[in-house]
DNA sequence: TATTGTTATACTCTATAACTATA
DNA sequence: TATAGTTATAGAGTATAACAATA
């Protein structure tokens, strides 16, 4: 067999091998996550949110009148961040930027109807590619991954 | 209690709470994925490598003479992405692209006696970025939760 | 015609720093 | 002085498209 051959055949077998790289959770937490986040991103309309912005409709949807900087925490991620998301979904119609009384500094973040609806056909749409896409795992392998991972963000609350 | 802090509450309280994004598998997936990314590169030196770049090393020194080409398929990115890797490990002396006889298009990538040695002192400092950042898991956990993402990463090779 | 490596380019997600208006 | 939202900017990491050399 042909040098490259070979190369290309040890290629194919390295998922099974277990080698340095595969003993390693943070790598196989990777490469699973990008093959979910890149699924979620076909799965839904080419006009889909993305799912930050999921993500914040979600926890709006939740929490009627959380402010951005609250929703930052709660998402993980900068407040400067979070800016575009809000304008995104402010854009769409999705929620809306309300005063709250006592402090001028902050804008609740209000859902609309739109916002709700919307949310609730996305979640749908969600729901749907997270079951053909993990349909290799039985339900009891689902609530096992879960937990696994929710261990693991325990330490977000750390930080 | 005014409303801004019960909305503080409600986010400090949102780990535990069995709303819709935490039932998602991808929404923990993610988050779990960041926190290990994060910890991986503080871990690390400050001059330490990328996970793309410490993964590429992984993958030279276990297949010496491997092609951009091959390995690019293996870590699941574009050919055009792997350039500027291959391009760091060489000017750190950690590989040297080789001619291959009978097909002047393709370059072997060849680990240098420093690469090996680069990516021992590094896999070490992963390891201990690992045990270190997983320690609420049990070594049994540990294993169910790499098995459960091997099931998931098996749609790499259906793509 | 097809393939390998490369370059050019752009897009997404994210962070840091500084600004403004308020507190 | 400190905080909430914003803007400007930059840096990863990635993809697509096109090119040159070679098959």
């Amino acid at each position: 067999m042909p040098k490259v051959a070979a190369q290309r055949e040890a290629a194919h077998n390295y998922l099974e091998d277990p080698s340095d790289l595969e003993s390693l959770i943070g790598y196989n937490l990777k490469r699973a996550y990008v093959l979910a986040h890149n699924d979620f991103r076909t799965a839904l309309d080419a006009d889909g949110p993305s799912t930050r912005v999921f993500s914040a409709l979600s926890m709006i949807v939740k929490f009627p009148n959380i402010t951005q900087i609250a929703l930052a925490r709660m998402m993980g991620i900068e407040r400067s961040g979070l800016v575009a998301v809000v304008d995104e979904l402010e854009t769409n119609g999705y929620l809306r930027r309300a005063p709250v009384p006592g402090d001028r500094r902050v804008q609740a973040l209000v859902p609309t109807d739109a916002g709700v609806k919307a949310y609730k056909k996305t979640l749908a749409a969600v729901r749907a590619h997270e079951d053909a896409f993990f349909s290799d795992l039985s339900a009891a392998e689902k609530d096992q991954l879960i937990e696994l991972l929710r261990k693991i963000r325990r330490r977000e609350t750390k930080a």
